[in-house]
DNA sequence: CGGTTCCTTGAGAGAACTCAACGTCGGTGG
DNA sequence: CCACCGACGTTGAGTTCTCTCAAGGAACCG
């Protein structure tokens, strides 16, 4: 359940999203494990990723890297710089990917001239917000890997076939749990006959269990 | 260091601060335990705490009460349900409270008024998101506590001593710990003098050491 | 003052972690 | 084209931390 991070497009008028999408200019490429912003640097920009996987991450004391969040294609990176003028955290790419740029001031001045886009944002935010407190809850290891393929299940697509460009160690991270505990709970999960461990790749055969084990669906269904 | 909740003032203009503060209305008075908010229901206004302790949390499949945030004079009720336009949580009163309201059509109709407000409310925001994401992190029991302790004591002011309105068991629910957990770790805080327990009240004598405990100072610096 | 709820402390169980080894994949250079 | 190397993935054994279950003590309310 804690794991939708889609920023699904809002029901708006076609003009707006016309406004929203073409505002968004300058288009970069970024080779896999290249740095897209460092925590602490003025947040001059926000981004959007048209192609590829990038992940948000912080380093903590002892030198351990935390993965906070995984973007695809249409999820917008740096929401959370807005409100202390600095990025909190790393992004790289985990593969090649592309991004384009929205400078805070233009951001701004958008809002300004179309302030019917707040609503937008607002709902963006808001709803990372809620994924974010859903994901801080308490769950076992077999519940944060369901969830997690469920979610990217629908994030990505595949008809029931999902590609995890990402290491075991990030998944880990993300999830909070051990590289070696993913693997386990992957493992028991396929010989259980719930999904099909292919690589990068994980077929789900049982959707509906997996769902089950996820928890709570209302998150999605919403 | 994941706990600091404040949505600090932003540093704006007066005439913005007057025009916010101004908007809200509707006083009401709420006794403890009684309900603000139930989830489900159609988001038609915000609230804003002037006194008192209001807790937000969830019901979960088995019954089990999952505290999501804490709300102290000043904090805005409601912004994580903007996007979906129901509110997600339920909303109770800890203490007798007193909120005041802000209907969504009049917040809408305000930022389209006032879109330089916008901004004001987006760093409220992405503040909340980034508290939240920090709070999801795996952290020892120890370090939780010590945490909530430090940022508790920001929050409130008391000069290092923090009189926590709410129950253990609503600490604990929301630090994702057993309550037991949490009374033994204050136990063990106070054996080691780090803190003294005085029922509801809690002294903090090593600030500095609760502050390395609760790890990345960081959050609260900035 | 009795009842209820909350807080605290103890003993045992279980889930996930750490440490460690081995197998696999992909890239690089001979 | 193949062999090697390093990073990644997987699996096993033992440990640790927190949880669960249980009970006694303290505070609060009628």
């Amino acid at each position: 359940m804690p794991f939708d991070t889609r920023p699904s497009p809002a029901a708006s008028p076609d003009t707006l999203d016309a406004l929203w999408t073409s505002a968004w200019s300058g288009l970069m490429s970024l080779p896999a494990g290249k740095s897209l912003l460092e925590p602490g640097a003025r947040a001059q920009a926000i981004y959007q990723v048209r192609a590829g996987c990038l992940k948000s991450y912080t380093i903590d004391v002892d030198g351990t890297e935390r993965v906070r969040a995984f973007y695809f294609p249409g999820d917008v990176i740096g929401f959370d710089a807005l409100g202390a003028d600095r990025y909190p955290a790393h992004v790289a790419a985990v593969t090649a990917s592309q991004v384009c740029r929205l400078p805070v001031t233009e951001l701004r001045a958008l809002l300004i001239r179309a302030p019917e886009l707040t609503q937008n944002l607002l709902e963006r935010m808001s709803r990372d917000l809620a994924v974010a407190l859903a994901l801080s809850g308490d769950y076992s290891a077999e519940q944060r890997v369901a969830a997690f393929l469920v979610a990217m299940g629908e994030r990505l697509g595949g008809g029931g076939s999902v590609r995890l460009p990402m290491a075991r160690r990030d998944i880990a991270s993300y999830l909070r749990l051990a590289t070696e505990t993913v693997c386990r709970v992957l493992g028991r999960l396929e010989q259980s006959g719930r999904i099909v461990n292919e690589n990068k790749t994980v077929r789900m055969v049982d959707t509906a269990r997996l769902r089950f084990l996820a928890g709570v669906p209302a998150l999605h269904a919403a």
